[in-house]
DNA sequence: CTATAATATTCGTATAATCGATTATAGGTG
DNA sequence: CACCTATAATCGATTATACGAATATTATAG
């Protein structure tokens, strides 16, 4: 039961949430998730750990670039909630909404572009 | 989306998903659960406060005792997660089994008596 | 009004989560 | 090799959570 009980942990976070909904969309890189989101890398990076701790993420790097998707759901109840993600969350709150124009916007920009420009203009 | 965060850091505790399992078969009162899952009052009574507080339960009193219920679904999401309380989680783990079948084994004794009982015979 | 029974809350403490700042790692480039 | 870049891990401070023990609350009985 650990398993469910992580996963629901990992969950119950607004960050985490933030990046499972945009990952229910595409497979994305750490900076793109930094733009699309105005976090930090570092706030990124830890929470991706979770997720990945939890079962949820799986990454693959490529380069510098380290990419991230959801994984495929290992039972009933994964299933269930990738779907809730997709389904509920995306459409239900605007600020998910507004996450996903911009990661809409960035995925038209190169990578490394995205990664310079974080650097000059840090996010709050 | 402060409802769904509070929703999954309620079901990231073992002791809770317990309840929640025993309370997606029936209204139960709280000296039954105590007894069902052999734990002490108080640490009934405050992950009771918990789910309550994120919308999952719901009580009602009658005379000394107090009936949790689980709430009726407020979304689709909630409506997924009883769903999955009912279908997958009591079918998959033996203690939550373990736990129904002491949860049906007291439902044949009258109130007083379990009360009474735990007064005499402390649960660990 | 007093006593008692069932349940809830408070308090102190131990453990865990979160965060920003810093440092480490690992791949790429020259 | 030395250097840079993208990402991860560590550190210390702050905040949240879980717990048992003790206490409070609420309803009923007498």
């Amino acid at each position: 039961m650990k398993n469910e009980l992580k996963m629901f942990k990992a969950l119950s976070n607004q960050t985490r949430l933030r990046i499972m909904v945009l990952l229910a969309e595409k497979e994305l890189c750490v900076c793109q998730m930094e733009w699309a989101l105005g976090l930090t890398q570092v706030k990124v990076s830890r929470h991706l750990t979770v997720l990945k701790n939890a079962g949820l993420v799986q990454d693959r790097r490529e380069g510098l670039w380290i990419f991230y998707s959801l994984t495929k759901p290992r039972n009933e109840l994964e299933g269930m909630i990738h779907q809730q993600i997709k389904d509920y969350f995306s459409q239900k709150y605007d600020s998910f909404k507004k996450d996903m124009a911009k990661m809409r916007e960035c995925e038209t920009k190169p990578l490394e572009e995205l990664c310079t420009i974080r650097k000059t203009t840090q996010p709050h």
